[in-house]
RNA sequence: UGGGGCGUGGUGCAAUGGCAGCACACCGGACUUUGAAUCCGUGGAUCUUGGUUCGACUCCGAGCGCCCCAGCCA
């Protein structure tokens, strides 16, 4: 165990500080909670890294638990899942574990505080569970089955867990104070009964089901975590996390600590929202690009790199100011991805909506190559060597008839550079019958080859091409964000709040023959346009590629504000 | 209405009785074979109000605002 101060100053970091120096704790052990009903998203990130990192960052380490405590919802399958991604962003545990491969023990436990005289069957129906309960501003009613023996209790427990009894019609309650103020210490209910479906895990081996409450600070304790981390809708339940500690008499009591949640703008986090998305068609499933999950992300082209940093950015505190956290900007997050991608993914030329372009005083057949950078700003990163030729391709963008002020692009009678090849410089405009332009023809310096010009005149754009003979196919997708509205979570109506135009499919791209073996997953800069990922559905014959995040772009940010 | 929590530029995080700083966003400039990156710079914040103090974002009192809680969900 090591003593160092770690470099993270978080008020969760000083509290588990604290502990080691006053022997509360001589170790760190914390745990990450999944509930295995769903995939993770954004939000859970932010919960595992701060786990993760607490416990790494003071030489403890940390179980994966799975909190299956409730058969209604709890499915195999995101058992995986949930591995595979928390594997994904790099997280390591020691070991794996369910709430329901302890049940055995807690339901001991259970016995020990009916023993104590602090837990009773209780036979009223839900309803009146709810009814007696109270509300905010009227005590509850206690229960009439509130004070039996402590024999008959310990008996009606067994023949609970024996099966004898139909589903609702009894349950176990903790005996604690019917007018506490905090309603969760208004008698809370440690299990109940429910006999259909089978648990993923154990079966059909039980009917009774302990609630949340009582099964995760136990669980807790008994796998020695030291630090419960949760988020701040779990505070006022910690006074009942404590108390069933107290009563069990546990030595060394796990200390839970709350922090706030994440919220992204323009983004919904809650799981029936993203569920919905799901089953409604919105969106194309789980692994959807624009979803919050860490699939979605990872389709997208997020790294795991660029989420830890992210989380690490935006920090950790109790502030709230939406939905039980902190409401983060989803610029933030894009600007942590574009600071990896920079870093780390080769350049390519691309041509997303491509317009012709035919270089009259080029010599018809010929081609040559030129030897390209992969990534100017990574000496490393080597070259390649990419085709020119008489007939290209250039972005519909880059060419404006009537230039508007500030235009660097290609225009009548303006040069720009074709990055990495040659000075050209538009000579003519050819258009359809509609009045479209359909090619534009150039000209071209030889004594410019490269992209240098010898006499040192200066162009103002450099512009991205593909040699039309030489360019392949691509199908690119661009997204933006799913809502209109900054906040959806808090929307009456979100569905009404999706933006309609957040998938964008072009078909017709043309990509640099570099291309051609690009692999589901590899990563690229198209250079001025944006960050790419070949998407899980490409294959050799049909490339298909994902935009991750535009680069910044000042020339749209003019064009912007201009209009206004 | 009872209980709990939180209030620092637009957003998020620092400053733990001593010059309110950082990131993202925004705006301006330099540089540029990516209108990217990089570099430099501007503007903008302590919820309100009393008090303690030489000195308050920080401590104390009062108020205001926001968030969460009345599942046999987690």
């Amino acid at each position: 165990m090591t003593n160092e101060t770690p470099e993270s100053t978080d008020f969760i970091h000083e509290a588990v500080a604290e502990d080691l120096r006053n022997g509360r704790f001589d170790h760190v052990k914390t745990r990450l909670p999944p509930e295995p009903n769903g995939y993770l998203h954004i939000g859970h990130v932010k919960a595992f890294l701060i786990d993760y990192n607490t416990a790494k960052d003071f030489g403890g380490v940390l179980d994966l638990r799975f909190d299956d405590t409730n058969p209604e919802k709890e499915e195999t399958e995101f058992v995986e899942a949930i591995q595979e991604d928390a594997h994904w962003l790099g997280i390591e545990w020691e070991q794996v574990l369910f709430a329901s491969d302890f049940f055995d023990l807690l339901y001991e436990w259970a016995v020990k505080l009916v023993k104590k005289d602090k837990a009773y069957v209780d036979d009223q129906s839900p309803e009146e569970v709810k009814t007696n309960r109270g509300s905010w501003t009227e005590p509850g009613v206690e229960s009439p089955w509130r004070n039996r023996s402590v024999e008959e209790n310990l008996d009606l427990l067994e023949r609970m867990k024996n099966g004898e009894f139909p589903d609702g019609s009894h349950v176990l309650r903790a005996k604690i104070d019917m007018a506490h103020g905090n309603m969760n210490m208004r008698d809370p209910i440690m299990y109940r009964i429910l006999h259909e479906p089978p648990h993923h895990r154990t079966g059909s081996k039980w009917c009774i089901y302990p609630m949340y409450d009582w099964a995760h600070g136990q669980n807790d304790a008994m796998h020695g975590v030291t630090h419960s981390l949760c988020s701040i809708e779990y505070e006022h339940h910690r006074p009942l996390y404590e108390w069933f500690l107290n009563e069990l008499e546990i030595e060394n009591k796990p200390r839970q600590i709350e922090f706030a949640r994440l919220n992204l703008t323009y983004t919904v986090m809650s799981k029936r929202k993203l569920r919905r998305l799901v089953e409604e068609g919105y969106v194309e499933g789980w692994e959807d690009p624009r979803m919050p999950t860490i699939r979605g992300m990872r389709r997208r082209g997020y790294t795991s790199e660029s989420l830890h940093d992210f989380i690490n950015r935006t920090g950790v505190s109790k502030t709230i100011s939406a939905s039980a956290g902190v409401m983060i900007d989803v610029a933030i997050l894009e600007a942590c991805v574009r600071d990896d991608l920079n870093k780390h993914s080769p350049r390519k030329l691309a041509v997303l909506d491509p317009l012709k372009v035919v270089i009259e005083n080029y010599p018809e057949g010929q081609t040559e190559e030129f030897e390209i950078d992969n990534n100017p700003t990574d000496p490393e990163s080597g070259t390649r060597k990419v085709p020119f030729s008489k007939v290209i391709y250039i972005d519909r963008d880059d060419f404006r008839e009537e230039a508007p002020p500030k235009y660097h692009r290609l225009s009548p009678g303006k040069e720009v550079r074709l990055r990495n090849a040659y000075f050209i410089k538009c000579e003519d405009v050819v258009k359809d019958a509609n009045g479209e332009i359909v090619e534009v023809r150039c000209s071209y310096d030889p004594a410019t080859r490269g992209g240098g010009a010898p006499d040192g005149r200066k162009v103002k754009g450099t512009i991205h091409w593909v040699s039309a003979s030489h360019g392949i196919p691509a199908e690119v997708r661009l997204y933006d964000r799913l809502f209109n509205n900054s906040d959806p979570e808090a929307s009456g109506d979100f569905i009404a709040d999706l933006n309609p135009d957040s998938l964008q499919v072009l078909t017709n791209c043309i990509v640099e023959p570099s291309l051609r073996d690009a692999q589901p997953g590899d990563k690229f800069q198209f250079e001025r346009v944006g960050y790419f990922c070949v998407d899980t559905q490409s294959t050799p014959d049909k490339l298909v590629l994902n935009r991750t995040v535009s680069l910044r772009d000042t020339w749209a940010k003019i064009e912007e504000t201009r209009e206004k």
